[in-house]
Formats: structure tokens, C-alpha cells, sequence
DNA sequence: CTCCTTGCCGAAACCGGTTTCGGTTAAGAA
DNA sequence: TTCTTAACCGAAACCGGTTTCGGCAAGGAG
């Protein structure tokens, strides 16, 4: 057995700046600018300011694993993607993860990503990221009712962040967009344009949106006045496909709804297909909101008017807390919910059936 | 001033097993396990084999950030995401990630990412990974004709391969599909069904792909004997709205073409709206073939035609190929290409027009 | 029997930081 | 003047590994 092979590269070309350098440049040792750097109190304020100024001037920064095997902080986030789930978040994936990126990197964190195909590997996926230390924190997308995430991590103590809110909330910080508002919004929006008979198709069960959705629609039917027929509300729609079929279930109702409300716009597109095939004009015949924002709603035809998710900014709020809780910051303070933006587009009208 | 907040956790609930542990354990010292894993050559067959028993036992695995502040080397894999490009690649970035994160974690490295706007930014984003060494070698997705990133990271002395090929290859290693094969293939399919003009609308011209594409086309067309009209070749469509107006301008052409072969699926849906526009019936009319194999292509009437590739399989080659480079392997000898893969759907048919 | 290898492992330095523990100096109190 | 105290910084240990160096024992050659 002879020695391994020798890697690409023994010392870089680009030689760092170390903590020794800035020590011999300021006549100090390396405890002193270590400190001066990190606030400790037993520095005079001259000399931080000497030390952060020249830490400037030669563009030191410390390496952040070399300070994270005494610290066991790395300043990096983790972001475990589910792949499995009917591609739900694939479509604002890329803003997604800019915004996090964006946010973290703003921070002087950066993002170690992971993906897992399902829930055994995922959180055989976390426990090897947290054995070796490789995220001080974690961003949990897509909030799910029963989140092992979630139990896994709070009792490991390490920091988390919910995309999504949950009920048994100890630990728990989150930023999520108020679903349920935009849900009563749409029922109140198609009330007021004279909708009665207004149908439901909700997004997948497992995941905490659900729950929170359905009642923003219910609310917003009590708000309105009207009552929820349940052979109206169909649960668990997560693909187009699967749109189309509730779809077609509620027009085939023989007091057939006027408007639905989706809560995924995945849905809401194949209720297009399901009213094509009814010959049914969507924004005339048949009203649509969808939830969501994705790209395909805009160039369908006509429209989707659907409630947007700025997935962007979401991403960079997020990190921004994630860091604030690994600092140090108590759960219950970090939790803030931003709204949906209404897109008034073309799939939605007054209600022209006789019933009204 | 105050000493700063303190951290969440000091000591995390999970303490690991270090090599101390390994070598007490053992009744050896630190850097005789440390060599043993390695593969050291001056340490016996049966320590070594008696120390990675242990390691199995106690489930011991080296914390990659306190071997990297010798070695320089953090066992983990960078990706820069550009966003500003015509979101080009965000139809496949979920799986094009996931092959990306399941290469990396089958090697034992990690993935870490970033995003950047523009090229400035960019650049600076590199060079902040680079100083932090916060990844060993860089994944180059959508390789450009004019490459900064390439020169960048050659003049830094990291490794890096790229999802696309390069010119100029010096130290350059790929994965790439052959987009070029798909074009001729799809120029030589259309010429078996009688179309003798054919258009072709390529992608962006930033990128080394469009110039393949556009040769294999030209093969294509030289292969079915047929002359290239230079008025049915529009360069550099990059969305769904330019290439719409890409295929109204073919359309247009008083010796109009009877299909057209696009260098992305993107366009070719554009040309789907065009051809509406000008009421042909796209596999009928109309032939249209596409690159890509993104889902929309699946959905639109009727289906496209298009090449599919495989984002993930692609992610997967190059977090592996990478890992091999950093490892010291020569950027030559890690080179490869994949095809796309034919779907035949249902937006080509024979050439029906009477210049047959 | 001595000398020289060779095989094998321990000791110690090192990597780039953080943190604890003292020690020195100057200022204020007695 | 002397003692105490606080302010400030250096020395050294430490984190979890890697790597160099040197030493000991066994084996082969002379």
C-alpha cells in the first residue's frame, strides 16, 4: 500500500492573509487581534479600532472553519430539498434559493445544500449534516403537519427555520405567506362578483398549508354568507393532473359551481383542462383563482388570476432569521408571516349562471 | 463594550467521537490513526485494518473542517448559479441539484451554493468561496463562449469542470450532452419525412452550446443534402416571447418554411404561439421539433417533439468527474459526453406542402 | 557478532483560529 | 506612600485533525 495520491494542490496560489500576518503587522499577538476582532471587552477601544482597521487594509477575514473547530460554528446555513413531493416547489426553486443564497451571503453565511427522495434518507441526509457540523442552522421548506425535520432537529438543538408554520410550535421560528388570507380573499372577491356555489380543491395533506387554506376558504364562505357544500371541496390536489380530475368531479356535480378557488396553481391549470372538456369558458363560464404565481398561469389562456408568493424574497427573509436564531435570538421573536399578492388576470368574472 | 451574545449552544447535544477517542480507545496515538485511515504506507496492514474496524464501530468519521485547516481541502463541491440568464436553466435546476447534492454525497463531499445577478457579482461571489476555501473545486453550469469564471478559477489554480465544453480547454474538464448529434438527427428525421425547408432558431449566443447546435444543424443539412437558407436561421431566442416572434418571422418568409428545429424548447413553444397565429397546426402544417425535454412540452397540443436530457444523471457525472479532478486526476482524461434522447411526439409529421 | 536496513509507531510541531489565565501598569483609595 | 483595583494585553492551552521527524526493534547481510 503505498501513500495516497497527492491532491491538485498543496498551497494555493492565492496565498490568505492569516492571523498571524495581522498579528506581526500590529505589533500584537494573536490572542489580542482575535479578541479585538470578536468585542471582547478586555480590549481598549483603541486597539480594536487599530485591529479592525487594519484587518481593512489587508483584507483579512478569519477561515471560517479554522475558527469553527473551537467554536463548532462554520457561519453556513443548511437546505435539505425533498424531491419526492410531487414537484411541488420546483417552480420557484431557482428564486427560492437565490433569495437564500442572497440572504445568507449577506450575512457572510453561505448555503450548503442537500437534497433526499424520501424521508428515511432525509433524515439520514440531516444527521450526517449535523455530525459533521456542516450548517450552524437549517431551513426547513414546505412546513409538513408530522415533521420528523422538526423533531429530529429540536432535539438535536440545532437552530431551524420553517418555510411554513406548525402547531406544536416549541423551537420553532418560521416566515411564512398568510395562505389563508388570500383563500377567504378569493371567496370574498367571487362573492362580491355574485359567485354563490364556489368549489374548493385543496393542496397535499401532509403538508401544514393545507390546513390553513381550508379554513381561509371556509372563513372566507362564513364572511361571505354562504355555505360550504362539502361535496364541493376536494383535498390533496398537488399536480395538474390530478387538478383536472377534481376538476371534472365538481363540474359533473349536477348543481354545478360557478367558481373554484385552488390552492396550488398546478390545480387550477388542469381545472382549464377539466373545463375545456365541459366546454366551459374559464372567466366567463367558469371562474378560477389559483395560489401560487407560477410562470405557465401567465401565459394560459386566459390568464390565471392567482395569489403570488414573492418565493425570492421569502428565501432571503428566511435566512436572515435563520442567522439571528443560530446568533442566538428566542424562537418566539423570529416568526413573521408577509401576504400573497392578488394577480387580477383573466380567469375570473361575474357570475352569469341563472341560479344567481 | 460588552462581550458579544453568546452562541445558542456551546456543547451540542450530539458529541461526536474524535480521533482522541479512536486513539485511546485503540491503546494508540492520534497520528497513528490518522495515518492508518489515510493509507498511509508506514503503518501496518493489521493496524491500519484494526483501526478502520473501529472507525466502523465507533462510527468515527474525521470533521472535514478541522482536517481542511491542514489539508486545505473541505470535501465539498461549489456551484454559482446565474440568475439573470433567461431563467435557461431553471425548468431543470431542481434535478439538475439533485443529481448535483447525490453525486457529491456519494463521494462524501457536500454541495455548497450561491447565486449571483450579474458577472461582477459573479466573480466576486468566486473569490469569496475561493478566499473562504469554502468549496475544493467549482461546478461551471452553462458553459459561455467567453468564459470569466473559466479564467478566473484557472488563474486561482482551482479545479472545476463544466456542464457544457469549452474552446479554449486548458485544464478544462466536462460533462456535456450533445446538443450537436440532436440537431442533426432532428434536421436528418425531417428530411426522411420529405421537408426540405427547414428553419432552425438557435439559443444563446453567450453560450458554447448554440454554436454546436447551429453546426450540427448545418450537418444535418448537408448530410440530407439539402442548402442552408441563411433568412431561416434566427440566432440567439432564448424565451418563449422571442420565440414567438422568431417563428412569426419564419413564417412570414414568402417561401415559408414546413418546420422548424429549435435549439431550445423555449422557443419552440414560442413557435407553437406563432404558428397559431398564423393557423397552421403545429405536426400537421408545421412541424416542430425542440431541445430540452422541459414538462411544459409535455402538455401543450400537440406534444412536443423534442430531445430530452437527462439534468440529473448530468448533475451526478459532474459532481463526480469533479471530485476525481480535485482528487489529481488530469482535466484531460475526464471528458465526457452524453447523448439527449429522442421523444417522438407529436409535433412533427410529414411534409405536406405541394413543393414536394 | 556487529552493522545497516527496514518496518512500524510515538512524539511533537503545525494548521489558523479561540479562550482561559495571569501578569503588568496606571489610577484611585486609604 | 502603600495597597487595591481595574484596564489591558501576552502567554499558553486548546480545538481536531495532519504531517514531519526520530527512535526502537527485528531481520538480513557481512
Amino acid at each position: 500500500m503505498t501513500t495516497p495520491a497527492k491532491p491538485l494542490l498543496t498551497n494555493r496560489a492565492t496565498m490568505r492573509v492569516t492571523i498571524n500576518d495581522m498579528a506581526s503587522a500590529l505589533g500584537l499577538t494573536k490572542s489580542t487581534v482575535s479578541r479585538a476582532l470578536n468585542g471582547y471587552a478586555d480590549i481598549s477601544e483603541a486597539t480594536q479600532l487599530r485591529v479592525k482597521r487594519m484587518a481593512e487594509k489587508l483584507d483579512y477575514q478569519p477561515l471560517s472553519h479554522a475558527q469553527a473547530i473551537k467554536t463548532g460554528r462554520t457561519r453556513s446555513l443548511g437546505l435539505v430539498l425533498q424531491l419526492s413531493d410531487h414537484d411541488a416547489h420546483r417552480p420557484f426553486l431557482a428564486e427560492f434559493l437565490a433569495g437564500v443564497s442572497n440572504g445568507a451571503s449577506a450575512e457572510g453565511y453561505t448555503l450548503t445544500v442537500a437534497s433526499a427522495d424520501d424521508e428515511a434518507h432525509m433524515i439520514a441526509t440531516f444527521q450526517g449534516l449535523i455530525a459533521d457540523r456542516k450548517a450552524d442552522g437549517f431551513i426547513l421548506p414546505r412546513a409538513m403537519v408530522q415533521d420528523k425535520r422538526v423533531t429530529l432537529l429540536r432535539d438535536a438543538e440545532v437552530p431551524f427555520i420553517l418555510f411554513g408554520r406548525q402547531d406544536d410550535d416549541a423551537g420553532c421560528c418560521w416566515h411564512d405567506i398568510c395562505g389563508e388570507n388570500a383563500m377567504r380573499d378569493a371567496v370574498l372577491h367571487l362573492a362580491r362578483l355574485g359567485h354563490k356555489r364556489i368549489g374548493f380543491i385543496n393542496g397535499g395533506l401532509i403538508y401544514n398549508y393545507a390546513g390553513l387554506r381550508r379554513l381561509g376558504f371556509t372563513a372566507g364562505m362564513a364572511a361571505a354568507g354562504l355555505t360550504v357544500d362539502s361535496t364541493l371541496v376536494i383535498e390533496d390536489v398537488v399536480t395538474m393532473e390530478m387538478g383536472c380530475e377534481a376538476g371534472k368531479q365538481l363540474l359533473r356535480a349536477k348543481d354545478r359551481p360557478t367558481a373554484i378557488v385552488c390552492a396550488v396553481d398546478r390545480a387550477a391549470l388542469g381545472v382549464y383542462q377539466a373545463a375545456a372538456a365541459f366546454d366551459l369558458q374559464v372567466g366567463k363560464e367558469l371562474s378560477v383563482i389559483g395560489y401560487d404565481g407560477i410562470q405557465e398561469g401567465a401565459h394560459v389562456k386566459p390568464p390565471l388570476s392567482t395569489f403570488a408568493v414573492d418565493a425570492q424574497k421569502a428565501g432571503e427573509r428566511l435566512a436572515k432569521l435563520l442567522v439571528r436564531r443560530i446568533q442566538g435570538e428566542p424562537a418566539e421573536k423570529l416568526r413573521e408571516t408577509a401576504p400573497a399578492i392578488f394577480l387580477d388576470r383573466g380567469s375570473v368574472g361575474p357570475n352569469r349562471s341563472q341560479l344567481q
